[in-house]
DNA sequence: CACTGACTGGAGCGATCACTACAGGGACGT
DNA sequence: ACGTCCCTGTAGTGATCGCTCCAGTCAGTG
């Protein structure tokens, strides 16, 4: 529980964060107990607010996942590192990935919420939080797309011509990788060194690159 | 529902099948709608058997979900090639990974409710289901030092002496890359080509192997 | 035929689920 | 001072949760 429960009426400037903080709480819910375990009377403990203050802000319970979903990609977006490429960066394509690579596995500790509840939607294959879900695979897309064009920059035009899904099939390795990564260290935070998955993203792009 | 329950008492033959058959239904709630989604109610309709042969069976819901762990893990092992090296095998270690790997990627379309359960189980970070959990987190454990020690039977005495880490950190990435690919494989099972894959992983461990 | 042991069917326990109704209380504009 | 609006606190809804109890029903045994 993050806060006691005030028997006097909450000061005003409490009040308007209010809905940050449900948001808040339903989010290290959902990433602890998944979507089934995210119960109101959970997230009524610990953000301290009573349910009638949830049913407020929020619909019912699958408009509050929705926008728990929505409000941690927020978050994590933010920290992410812009897979956007300054066209007077003349770097060889291997240096540039490795950059951005090493800056995004460290927001895997950081902000793990957004992935965490991600996955289980996507394991969970329940037509319930439909909405939630879809909203995940949007925001992968998304990101996976952007990875893509990132890469397509880097190449010629003759290769573009030649291989024109490079650069998205390059994106899903980055996006399968991460997540490897991601589930390994959910299990255990030491037991891969991030340096060296840079290392074997960077590897498997420059030998795909230099195949094709 | 997998079949109308019956008032007139079940024959004998299906009396002794009624624990599979409990197992059988909760392995699929279980994939679909994670520990929490995986309520008596939903596994006795679906079943057929009423909640109190589900606790004539099983002690209490949580040993229920480590037998389904136990169980799916079963089915799940039985599909998969074996990560042994016959010692008169003088194919080279690329050949012999590209073997397995491919055999090993096609499991993952046919029996998906071990992984599925496991990596919600994973995900989930409460300590109620620790049973579950541990189970999956040994045998996961397990999977990668067989894997290791067949990585390390194809090294020279000498590498093995100067790099004993080796094995396990490419039986990691086997690990990780399995996993990126049955999550991909969750939201779109054309998503990603298995022999792609497959050439993936092997040009990952023939690089590093090359460069130790 | 009686007896036993392995299940099943059904009723029902207290707790918790998602959700609602409603009476306020504090900060505001007037 | 007064009313309005936003939000909170409390009490409670019917449904479902995990789980228990126990009589009843079968196959097998003697």
């Amino acid at each position: 529980m993050m806060r006691a429960m005030p028997t006097t009426p909450r000061p005003a400037e409490d009040r308007e964060i209010s809905r940050d903080r449900i948001l808040k709480a339903a989010a290290e819910i959902a990433s602890e107990c998944g979507y089934e375990g995210t119960t109101i009377s959970r997230v009524t403990k610990r953000s301290g607010l009573p349910a009638s203050s949830v049913y407020w802000f929020f619909r019912d319970k699958d408009h509050l996942m929705a926008e728990v979903v929505r409000h941690s990609f927020e978050q994590w977006i933010a920290a992410q590192p812009r897979w956007e490429r300054d066209p007077r960066d003349e770097r060889p394509l291997a240096e540039g990935l490795r950059a951005i690579l090493s800056r995004s596995v460290r927001t895997l500790r950081d902000a793990p919420d957004f992935l965490r509840i991600g996955h289980m939607l996507l394991l969970e294959s329940r037509e319930v939080e439909a909405e939630a879900r879809r909203y995940f695979l949007a925001t992968r897309d998304a990101v996976s797309n952007t990875i893509a064009a990132w890469f397509t920059s880097h190449f010629g035009t003759e290769l573009q011509a030649r291989r024109p899904e490079l650069g998205m099939d390059l994106a899903r390795i980055v996006v399968a990788a991460t997540d490897g990564l991601f589930l390994a260290h959910q299990i255990n935070d030491d037991d891969w060194d991030p340096d060296d998955f840079v290392t074997v993203v960077v590897t498997i792009v420059e030998q795909a690159v230099a195949a094709a």
